[in-house]
DNA sequence: ACTGAGTCATAAGCCCAGTTTATGTCGCCA
DNA sequence: TGGCGACATAAACTGGGCTTATGACTCAGT
């Protein structure tokens, strides 16, 4: 009431303005199976019911998703639109759901993962949905920790398979190198390294205060090393997620693994500095207790890691 | 009832083990807040609200996200992992609302886009969130079409500014390039050409029959004109999406934008086949009526779009 | 100790979004 | 012209999520 120009922000949070998974869902199927009545059917749904959740969608946006005919239903140009967008929602919520099962400590499981942070955040449900994919009936646990507690939990035989990124292994553990990351150097759009074109040097780098993980962490470590000495921090977080919202909030210059910041790339709320003599790489490895090579689902999931 | 095994699939698809939007942003909140009460109020609800939303939220994971405490709560480590995937969630959610913001055909608007089906699936949401994160008072809209349609809206004004890609700018609109985007070939996981080492020749790719999007597509262009020739095509598909979904289900190898399959690859659901001699590469260019060089909003867009 | 301010939990009642069942309308095809 | 499929409409039910009101606990300051 009392509310400010056109109250398009305002009004409820997201969740008020974006059509709730259910219907995104069943948005895709529509276009899948060009019938709303169809769509319904694979969802469990009655047809008034998927009619009517459309409808009320189409409401919410202001836009025209779907044209009806008697012959079935075909996505508007806008609709078309509107359900790339929501793939990317429901493959997202999709990602979730897989990592949130394998979270749950299920006692039957027959395959017992534990992984490093930085892997378990994003490395490892979307190999969690291939593996599905392919092997729909292997139920999964997850453990993240650091390395330590990963190999700690491997030579106990409480985990049939580790992901660890770092240099070393610890003994006891065969590992085979399953990916590269990256750290690079980001800011936000509006920093002045944003606009620079020659490459950073290591020594620049040293010099300047930088948003960071605390100290012990694993990426930490591999840039001190790339460093020759150590990194002068501007403030030290303790979670990658931190230090990303830091970056974008505009604090300063932060190094992140590559793997962390992909989204914020893209959608430029934050930008890579190029950097020129120093080389941040860190080796992604997958690993077991020496001897145990994995065999069953353990190398079904460690086959599909590997490029 | 008479349902198989563990019912983990079957019992309701993904809107019933994922929590809906509002639960997630909560759960954001909670984590950057480390209090219920205070993420309620920043949502604007009750605290027991949010207290219940939360408990729901740890039955249906059956999984403890935070510890309460009389000091305020924190997130258990399971919690962070799951806030972290959340947040992925919560950001496509926000990509999608600023989407179907901008298709809303609004007369206010202070800025009319008008892109290619491509940048506007993929690019447009990302620099329209980064756009309201420095001029949230911007109100924009979008008209998506192809090269054609765009030049058409630009040169009778109800466009301010365009995206295209491709080669050719029609005349009577200058551009300049913002990024650059790669065709390139993909196949699932399971393909032979995924296990290759050696780089494809543009000959063999020639006669290979692929995926491909329709005869006259920006893409098939593209890669027409780097075979010197016509490339043969196993299935024709007329959207992105499908010749990504063809490709996923292992149809055969599939040509498509670098863009287009970012998530894929990192999920494995796709591989990426390298390519020796074959350059697939074209402009993504920012493009407007000569003379009306961007101003305003526009020139804000603008600006957001250059790497 | 006591009080006050912060936290979270519990209980009872309300409300609305989404559902089902039952029916109506339209277009196409045999 | 009947019949089938697809979508729309109407009315009644249900439940999840909300609010208000209250209680229990911890800590810090007096």
């Amino acid at each position: 009431m009392t509310q400010s120009a056109e109250g398009q922000f305002r009004a409820g949070s997201l969740a008020h303005r974006v059509p709730d998974l259910g219907a995104l869902e069943l948005l895709l199927a529509v276009a899948r199976l060009g019938s709303l009545g169809g769509a319904a059917r694979e969802l469990g749904i009655t047809q008034p019911a998927a009619s009517s959740r459309i409808r009320s969608m189409e409401r919410q946006l202001g836009v025209a998703l779907v044209d009806r005919s008697p012959r079935g239903s075909r996505l508007t140009d806008a609709g078309a639109l509107v359900t790339d967008w929501a793939r990317r929602v429901v493959e997202a919520a999709e990602a979730f759901d897989v990592g949130a099962q394998a979270l749950r400590d299920r006692r039957d499981s027959r395959l017992r993962v534990a992984a490093s942070m930085t892997i378990a955040e994003y490395l490892l449900p979307g190999w969690l949905l291939a593996l599905r994919a392919q092997r729909p009936d292997t139920a999964v646990s997850l453990l993240a920790g650091n390395s330590a507690a990963v190999a700690e939990r491997l030579l106990a035989d409480e985990a049939d398979l580790g992901f660890v990124e770092g240099v070393s292994v610890a003994s006891g553990l065969d590992s085979v190198v399953i990916a590269h990351d990256n750290l690079i150097v980001v800011t936000a759009p509006g920093h002045v390294w944003a606009r620079r074109r020659r490459p950073l040097e290591a020594s620049e780098l040293a010099v300047t205060p930088l948003i960071l993980r605390e100290k012990g962490s694993g990426t930490r470590q591999v840039l001190d090393a790339a460093l020759g000495g150590l990194a002068r921090p501007l403030i030290e977080l303790s979670s990658t997620t931190a230090v990303k919202a830091a970056a974008v909030g505009g604090a300063g210059p932060a190094v992140l693994s590559e793997l962390a910041v992909g989204e914020e790339l893209s959608m430029r709320r934050l930008v890579r500095v190029p950097l020129a003599d120093v080389s941040l790489a860190r080796d992604l490895r997958a690993v077991w207790p020496t001897g145990h090579r994995p065999v069953g689902p353990a190398r079904d999931l460690l086959s599909l890691t590997r490029g």
